[in-house]
DNA sequence: GAACTCTTGGACCGGATGGTCCAATATTGT
DNA sequence: ACAATATTGGACCATCCGGTCCAAGAGTTC
């Protein structure tokens, strides 16, 4: 990892690389981005690369991965926190929908990255896997406050419905990446959240929109 | 294309390239494999992958998307073609999961090549998204016919619930892959049938596996 | 059996890529 | 001011990779 310490200026220019090399590899890969790309698109040069990423690439797209983390967790806020009335999953969505749809190309940074990774790079996918596991446990401890609040039947399985709807994020975003359309993104959260009130107490209601 | 006429031993060696690429590309991915990897998986020589494939590498991966479309849409029949009772989408869902189970490794042969190949050869992703439209619209097929049948109300969106499941399917099986692990895609699976039973006339009950 | 086509082997090439190294310059701490 | 450390530029390297080419072998057709 990065062992020497960094000044201001070397903090800046670590930033800029992360960021600018994130937006590449969102819209072509990580097999398709060089880091002669990253050099290029950057105005740094290959020592700087080494001097801030020893790990050489691997550790570069795993400083990706954690920047986009930190992104859509943060484009979840404040509904991800709580996720504990129906209101809150309404607004989850939202804000999920809204995070995606301002994004310059389209697809999930993290998703993307980790079906990539898991052939050619195991021990980055597997921090990559931590980190969706952490989102997918932010979804499933709501899940479980719903039910401990009695909006959802006892029997309810937090950790299953959090799998599925996480599922459905994920499965929308490779749609919405394939057909360059939101509307898979939007269609796949109605159903997760429909299929979340299915598992509502008895006589809920619940309006699909 | 494929120029040349085939004999029946060509056409055996090409089914061989095929079949091998398709596997070494599902466990590593488009850019973790070589066409070294594969001539030295198949045995063959630099010649003919290009007599073969003259369009290299980007026409092979098309083939081995065209093999794997095939086969996956073999593993959902006699369901796929009707999709027009409830027992019909359980023996899907069903013929769904034991495919995927009994693949060799995790992950969906079709999606992850989609997201893969979107960022780096984008013509070939044009026509793999087709091929994923194909998927997508016999689901929709059949949710018009439960539609019309009168399984499902007048105003479900059959276009749009297809596009739900399938992101579903894709959403599974992508966490199928991240955590080598057939869960994620029951548990999408389910919530996805329990989303279209939503969309069933009133009175319609539905017990959740 | 001869002419033709299909099939196969493998050497070879040019370019891209990840990574190393060293020297020069700026910054920090005392 | 001065030493130590952080930052930067860029030449250089070994390897990998997609792709080309030619010549020899196998099979088909008449």
């Amino acid at each position: 990892m990065t062992a020497t310490r960094l000044t201001a200026k070397g903090a800046a220019t670590r930033d800029r690389i992360v960021s600018a090399a994130a937006d590449l590899v969102l819209a072509r890969g990580v097999g398709g981005t060089s880091l002669d790309d990253v050099r290029a698109g950057t105005l740094t040069s290959k020592s700087q690369l080494f001097h801030y990423f020893p790990g050489g690439k691997s550790e570069l797209v795993l400083a990706i991965a954690e920047l986009q983390m930190q992104r859509v967790l943060q484009a979840q806020q404040p509904y991800l926190r709580t996720l504990d009335t129906w209101a809150d999953w309404d607004g989850w969505r939202d804000a999920l929908l809204a995070h995606y749809a301002a994004q310059p190309h389209w697809g999930c940074p993290i998703g993307t990255l980790v079906s990539e990774l898991v052939g050619t790079d195991p021990a980055a996918a597997a921090t990559v896997v931590g980190h969706l596991n952490r989102w997918r446990g932010h979804l499933r401890d709501g899940l479980v406050r719903m039910r401990d609040g009695g909006l959802l039947r006892p029997d309810a399985d937090p950790e299953c419905l959090a799998l599925a709807v996480f599922a459905s994020v994920q499965g929308g975003l490779l749609l919405t990446q394939a057909l360059r359309s939101i509307e898979p993104l939007s269609a796949a959260l109605d159903a997760a959240l429909t299929a979340l009130h299915a598992a509502a107490p008895d006589g809920h209601a619940y309006a699909t929109r």
